[in-house]
DNA sequence: TTAGGGTTAG
């Protein structure tokens, strides 16, 4: 009591006293400090504890901390005043009991920030964390829950191995760790696309006789669905309802959401009518499961459906969210119609919402693949003008607008800039630019810009190291391909469909077409192949005189289910035109056609390029007609280098075509 | 615990 009345001298000398606490006085002298603080603080009389803050000592703080307990705010504000003081700042055991508090009062994203602030600001292990937390549950409240929040803290930051650590050591210690915690876990190897690890600790997880939640339920379908096993994902909702387990609106969710990405929209909507009378009446559609349909359509290229839907869900009582009107904007965007985008955008503003980097990530990126820069540019300068924070998407669609107008040099300025600000956390945006080093034949740059990541801490992933061997392959470079490949392998990263085609590519340019096709014969082994893989060996085939083995493996790729795509066509016509079997060339454009399989602009120039040479005009001109009749958009090069010049007085089915846009 | 935007192959 009386040292609350100590004039400002007196608390000078008391903190000179307190400083030497621990060897000078007797445990009751610390107690009638202790009582001193406390009753300071109970009247709220911070400039006490402002000034004695220095002076405390660990067990101190601890001990105000305890006695204050049930008042979890007022133990933050503690916190916070004695923050000042180095020792507190360091001290673990008096940053566990606060975690404690805030865990048994469930002040969960405090305990969170504390937790997140030991490992990251203080650097402090996980393990360390949990053996101070475990300590901690001496002083009677710390419980399971308090080691469900460390798990989640380290998920939250990323550190994988942490929390497995935790959930490791406390099994060892003799604790049960809570299905919540598995649970997050299991989360948490999905969000970071790690499918192999999720399933075994999912093993794991049950060899320990642990029994599925409804949440566990749910991981399993998201992880089956995101995996396009959708079969296997319904095994799983069955199991659950076998189970006595009722499905909620997540796991309904999470099977709609799969089954529109698969595209079958139709099965989509009865799933939304049979979740209510699944559930008995329990579960409703919501945002959510509209917004899954509205993606759904978007992707099918049908943004007007996806609309009608979103009235539809309005009629029904459901407003949309910021997340709805950006499918609709990306949905009519990427159906080349951007101005129902911004119609979009306008209605999102009429009802209450601003739209966020998302919407306006989306509206710049599509108006860069239109060509339209200075678009792009007023809508970027709006974004700055409106505070709309840009983030990494919005670097990476700049740097890939840049590369996509020719201004490389102008996107790795503005990527530098970027990193020095310490802008660039994940590898995409060096992604873009190493892949448009690579199409300029960069090797030297694109080497440069990898070595630069591991100088920033950024790791490569599959798509760099995939771009950087697909980049040396196609240079006729396969010796540093086959060092980057070593460079991945080392990195624990498992080649991909994607590199093992670049890979096949390589060596048939190489004119290595034995190796290629021993490789695969092993990717077939493993079942790891696709149509690239075949179109790929086809065109090795193709260009080396092997026509014997071209044609053996042209027969062969239905047998084994796998279908002729346009690129499989377009090498077969490339094929005949250099042979000028011409008419043949034109049957399989006719057999294209009659298969739903569009020749392109890459059909039209294998035709029109190699005509050319030695035939007449007149055939030349028949031979256009035939393209656009037969639905191809001329090649703007090959059209101006080969068919313009012989068309000034004629007037072809193509001009007519071109009058009509 | 579920839904939206950016990268790679022939």
């Amino acid at each position: 009591m009386f040292l609350a009345l100590l004039p400002s001298k007196g608390i000078h000398f008391f903190i000179r006293g307190f400083h030497l606490c621990k060897q000078l006085t007797s445990p009751s002298t610390e107690d009638i400090i202790f009582k001193a603080i406390c009753v300071n603080i109970r009247q709220k009389k911070w400039k006490f504890l402002d000034q004695v803050s220095p002076a405390l000592t660990n067990s101190m703080v601890s001990r105000i901390f305890c006695e204050f307990q049930s008042s979890p705010l007022l133990v933050l504000e503690l916190y916070t005043r004695v923050g000042g003081c180095k020792s507190v700042l360091d001290s673990l055991e008096s940053s566990c009991t606060l975690i404690c508090v805030m865990v048994k009062y469930k002040r969960y994203d405090e305990a969170l920030g504390l937790m997140n602030e030991l490992m990251i600001s203080k650097g402090y292990s996980p393990s360390e964390i949990l053996e101070a937390l475990v300590n901690s549950s001496d002083a009677n409240f710390s419980s399971s829950a308090v080691y469900d929040a460390l798990v989640r803290a380290c998920t939250q930051i990323g550190d994988t191995e942490g929390a497995y650590d935790v959930m490791k050591k406390l099994r060892i210690q003799g604790f049960r760790v809570s299905i919540y915690a598995w649970n997050n876990f299991l989360n948490h190897l999905l969000k970071i696309d790690e499918t192999v690890r999720f399933w075994m600790v999912y093993k794991e997880m049950i060899s320990y006789g642990y029994y599925e939640n409804v949440n566990t339920f749910n991981l399993l379908i998201n992880a089956l669905c995101k995996g396009y096993k959708l079969s296997e994902g319904f095994s799983v909702f069955y199991r659950m309802l076998k189970c006595g387990i009722v499905p909620n609106v997540v796991s309904f969710n999470m099977l709609i959401d799969g089954v529109c990405r698969m595209g079958d929209l139709d099965l989509a909507l009865e799933l939304v009518k049979k979740m209510e009378i699944i559930s008995n009446g329990i579960f409703k559609p919501n945002v959510v499961t509209y917004n899954c349909l509205i993606n759904g359509y978007c992707k099918l290229g049908k943004p007007e459906t996806a609309e009608e839907i979103m009235n539809e869900m309005i009629k029904m009582g459901i407003e949309p969210n910021e997340r709805t009107f950006a499918t609709l904007v990306d949905g009519y965007s990427r159906s080349e119609c951007l101005e129902q985008a911004f119609r979009l955008c306008d209605n999102m503003v009429e009802s209450g919402l601003i739209p966020n980097s998302v919407v306006y990530n989306t509206i710049i990126h599509w108006l860069y693949v239109e060509g339209d820069m200075n678009g792009a540019s007023s809508v970027l300068s709006d974004m700055i003008k409106r505070c709309i924070s840009s983030d990494q998407f919005t670097h990476s669609i700049l740097a890939k607008g840049l590369c996509r107008s020719g201004h490389i040099n102008e996107a790795l300025k503005f990527h530098n800039r970027n990193i020095e600000n310490n802008l660039v956390e994940e590898p995409f945006s060096h992604n873009i630019l190493i892949n448009y080093l690579c199409k300029n034949k960069n090797m030297t740059g694109a080497k440069q810009l990898l070595c630069s990541m591991f100088i920033r801490g950024i790791m490569p992933d599959l798509v760099t190291y995939g771009t950087m061997i697909d980049g040396y392959c196609k240079v006729g470079d396969t010796k540093s391909a086959v060092e980057v490949y070593m460079d991945m392998v080392k990195m624990e990263k498992n080649p991909n469909l994607v590199i093992y085609n670049s890979v096949v590519n390589g060596l048939c340019k190489e004119e290595r077409v034995d190796v290629a096709r021993s490789l695969v014969d092993a990717m077939k082994r493993t079942n790891i192949y696709d149509v690239v893989t075949f179109n790929t060996m086809f065109n090795g085939y193709c260009s080396t005189g092997k026509f014997e083995e071209a044609s053996h493996l042209f027969v062969n790729m239905r047998k084994e289910g796998i279908l002729a795509n346009t690129v499989t066509c377009n090498i077969l016509i490339s094929f005949l035109c250099k042979f000028r079997l011409f008419q043949q060339a034109k049957k399989v454009v006719k057999a294209m056609v009659a298969q739903d399989l569009n020749p392109d602009f890459v059909t039209y120039t294998a035709l029109l390029a190699n005509l050319s040479n030695k035939s007449s005009s007149e055939e030349v001109i028949k031979m256009h007609d035939f393209m656009v009749l037969a639905g191809v958009i001329p090649d703007d090069e090959t059209y101006k280098a080969v068919v313009s010049p012989l068309i000034k007085e004629t007037s072809t089915e193509f001009d007519k075509v071109m009058d009509r846009f």
